[in-house]
DNA sequence: GATGAATGAGTCTTCATTCAT
DNA sequence: TATGAATGAAGACTCATTCAT
């Protein structure tokens, strides 16, 4: 190795046992917890863990979060709040065509937010849901209520226009949305160790799902 | 034993009174043990609530299961055996056309299955998977991956007749049991406190399902 | 040792792991606890000490009290609750002069309470007592002030019949309390090492208290 | 340093500004630790508290005392040092008859010391000793001793000149400080909610015991 | 077979102490 | 000199598991 960037000499200098970093702190921290709760669930993941793979000792954790519980709640709060936004905008902004509109939500949720590491942010919800009940009604009325009125606006507006034929739209929006939230689950669950996929890949997934969907709303002839 | 009272042939028969305690001890243990795991979760359920529940002492739970991760194990092994026969029964032997099929599926599936207490194990595998993997995939093989084909055969027979048109079987099957799944898993992780429920009733989502796949099965004209 | 009462053979039999002994444990642990806490404070004082002086693990405290707090809590009520009653009925139930009466109340004071393993409590009050407003206001009510009054009465006796001058009855009964509570204190705070003691004896200065007491009280001519 | 404008021998006299705060740092952290250790004990009184109470930060602590227990220390010796020079000089160097020495003794006593901030330091070492041993031998050298001593010598004299009848000097002079000794330490433990105070007031404590004490010597008629 | 007292390893949390800034 | 972010050892508390009764 004769062009090695870092000669021992250089340790002497460098190499201090610890830095401060006030500021990219916090969200090294929520980072590295969202990975661990995620895969392991609350109660199985450890502060030790969450802290040993942020690179810091268990009591920082104590210098930005209260607890374990509050850890666990700014972590959702902070991905929710951010993930959101573009994401409506995306969509309200367009003049497109409800069918056109319909393929962008469901391409843009997967590519968005299910193919993401948020994505593992329901799985933990669902699995959290019964011990942190105010966790789950916030994600419910800022999240899912929000996401499935969008969708229900577009599948309005196509029905009026007669693109599509008249369906139960609350319910039809909830079964639409279901697939992509139990794929993104679904990932999170099974597919930890198989990279090949026991499920099919998710862009053909999306392809058909479009296709169905506009299938079930073309108007009888 | 020469002068045995109780043949072995009259035990199937009429069971002694001090003996259904001891028989039906294991089943009582895992109804209580389902109940927690899928409220709480595997970590955050104690072996205290579980005995409290099921009105025994903590010591007896270790009769009949050599700890709690067998305890897990049994309960999913067990309910997942009783589960899809019956079911599948009631599918493949019918001779009605595949759409009525169809109907059938979505309809048994919700009332055998989504509505009774076994669909906490749907939330509970997708909440443990990642700490039981062996778990995850014995119910993947041994559920998810008959139902789907269960459903996909009746499928491949409406397109094979011309009742449907061509679509991509395999990922369409699981684009329509997702719904199902999904709203099992919702019913244990948001619904708890409010009986009147934050989604559509279920017989109104189940009716729109329908619908919506036939419709997005109809040949084009 | 020819002569050895436990063979070999005996240990076989002997020597279980641990015994249940659900009655008498809580006193025992209790008294674990006092000597401790009296010895170093009630902060200072490991939970892992407690056990192991009351020879039981640390877990087995918490099937008899629910936390440290708790465990304080029921070492100063079940102590102070036995302390009192004795003492007092000592006093009340005599028909002596009140010289003598006073006599006694000083030397059964010093034998009963203040040479005995109960006086600890008294330090323990006074160094936590900021740390434990209820705890202190308890005592206050339940000990401090019946025993001034116990000790009051027999003065204002001693008034009226002429036997003692005229004082301040409040103040002094204070006055006198004061040097007992001191010297008790005192054993547990400073003469822990030095056996032989740094003050004078606790009889030498009982007697002197009682000699000035009633010097104090006498007459004038 | 050539050009330094504030040469050595001008620092004695007048200390620059910037000068003041490092002179007067140690004795405002001693202050305010002497306040908390007091109110709560040693083991549960926090560096982070004493330092917020000071009004500079936990680091700085470390820049005037090596650890908490040398920060413990030095409080005791400072505050010691200088309690009893002043007091044992407004009592020695006067040539009053010995029972206006002892009513001066008590009510310099309280009002120089008892009723003092300094008065905390008794609660704290009675609190303590146990686990501070050299620090309670310390106060106990320098402080109860000497103070004990110097009573005792004005008993003494009055007992020599006839003015006071023979007592156990040594017992009695302990008897007598006792009371203001538990008055302070009662005064931190136990008044510190109710100003009103649950105790008779000082004054009218002090006053008795002084009547009380001098009757007790008067010689026999 | 059933119980529940006892155990002790494991986890969250605190706080005295250090050290980069 | 002063700060306060970072550390890590220590302690309260929990709970799966064992075992005397």
């Amino acid at each position: 190795m004769p062009a090695s960037p870092t000669p021992p000499a250089a340790a002497a200098v460098a190499a201090p046992r610890w830095e401060r970093r006030k500021e990219s702190r916090p969200s090294e921290l929520l980072a590295a917890a969202l990975e661990l709760f995620v895969e392991r669930g609350y109660a199985a993941t450890r502060l030790d863990d969450i802290a040993a793979r942020a690179g810091v000792s268990k009591g920082t954790l104590y210098l930005y979060f209260a607890n374990k519980e509050e850890l666990f709640k700014a972590l959702v709060r902070e991905n929710i709040v951010t993930m959101l936004d573009a994401f409506r905008e995306r969509i309200e902004g367009s003049g497109e065509p409800a069918s056109a509109l319909i393929r962008s939500f469901v391409q843009c949720w997967w590519t968005d937010f299910g193919a993401t590491r948020l994505s593992g942010i329901c799985k933990l919800i669902v699995s959290e849901a019964g011990n942190f009940p105010e966790v789950a009604r916030f994600f419910h009325d800022e999240v899912i209520r929000p996401n499935d009125a969008l969708l229900a606006s577009v599948v309005v507006r196509g029905v009026a226009s007669g693109e599509f034929r008249p369906v139960d739209v609350e319910a039809a929006v909830q079964l639409w949305i279901a697939p992509l939230v139990m794929k993104a689950i679904w990932t999170h669950s099974f597919e930890l160790g198989q990279p090949g996929g026991v499920t099919v890949a998710p862009e053909r997934m999306i392809d058909t799902h479009i296709d169905l969907i506009l299938a079930s709303l073309r108007p009888a002839p």
